[in-house]
DNA sequence: CAAACATATAAACATTTACTTATTCGATAT
DNA sequence: ATATCGAATAAGTAAATGTTTATATGTTTG
């Protein structure tokens, strides 16, 4: 079935629920630190001392975004001993992630030539 | 050339100028208003009190939420008379804002599946 | 049980942000 | 010039958000 740009935005996205739902998940990914969670989720099921160590930023900081994150339905939760690992809840997000940096840095890099 | 997920996020968004870049410009999509003007913008070139019929949402916040979209170059400004015209400053932002809707929607619908 | 480790939560604070109401600026036309 | 229309700005406020420091919860091990 064919489905163009154009049509997928008035199906998908017109309704108040699909737009107000993705401004939450926008909201998400509107903080570099939580971006770079994700980014580094990218590789795996990570515990949240990796990504403190990763990262180098506090404990509490990471598992206040990791609870963000998580509210946000981005990342599903397991615990495993005293260790609690996190994972990306689905392939999308690296792909808009990806889509997102590319359109920023082109935006920022090429300001008049769009 | 080849360039599979993976790679692509760690040449274009490991970078920090780059997720900084992102989270930038997801702060500029995380508001409902906003991610609703961006969708009637969708339809080309629009006033600002063609936008405010549309939406129905008052003056100034409609000037307010064009300025935060100007400052994160996700729209272009245009005069014309006593009109001032707004359109999208690139056509990813479609394709993000409907995979984002997608994302969105199908997390929020269901919420075990993944 | 106590000590140590992993993680979450609480409290407090500064900053940002969305929104409203009122006013100003800019352009056109009479 | 002045009135009118489109759009931006100012001022003010309430709410949300990111961060730090301190404390609590939960799990394992001695």
């Amino acid at each position: 079935m064919e489905t163009p740009l154009e049509n997928t935005l008035t199906t998908k996205a017109a309704t108040p629920a699909g737009l107000q739902a993705a401004a939450f998940v926008a909201k998400a990914l509107a903080d570099e630190n939580r971006l770079r969670i994700i980014l580094s989720l990218t590789q795996g099921k990570k515990s949240v001392s990796r990504i403190v160590e990763e990262l180098g930023i506090s404990q509490p900081l990471v598992s206040h975004h990791l609870k963000e994150l998580k509210r946000a339905l981005l990342v599903n939760v397991e615990r495993s001993g005293p260790f609690i690992y996190y994972e990306l809840a689905d392939q999308r997000i690296m792909t808009i992630l990806m889509d997102l940096t590319g359109l920023a840095t082109d935006l920022l890099t090429n300001r008049t030539a769009f």
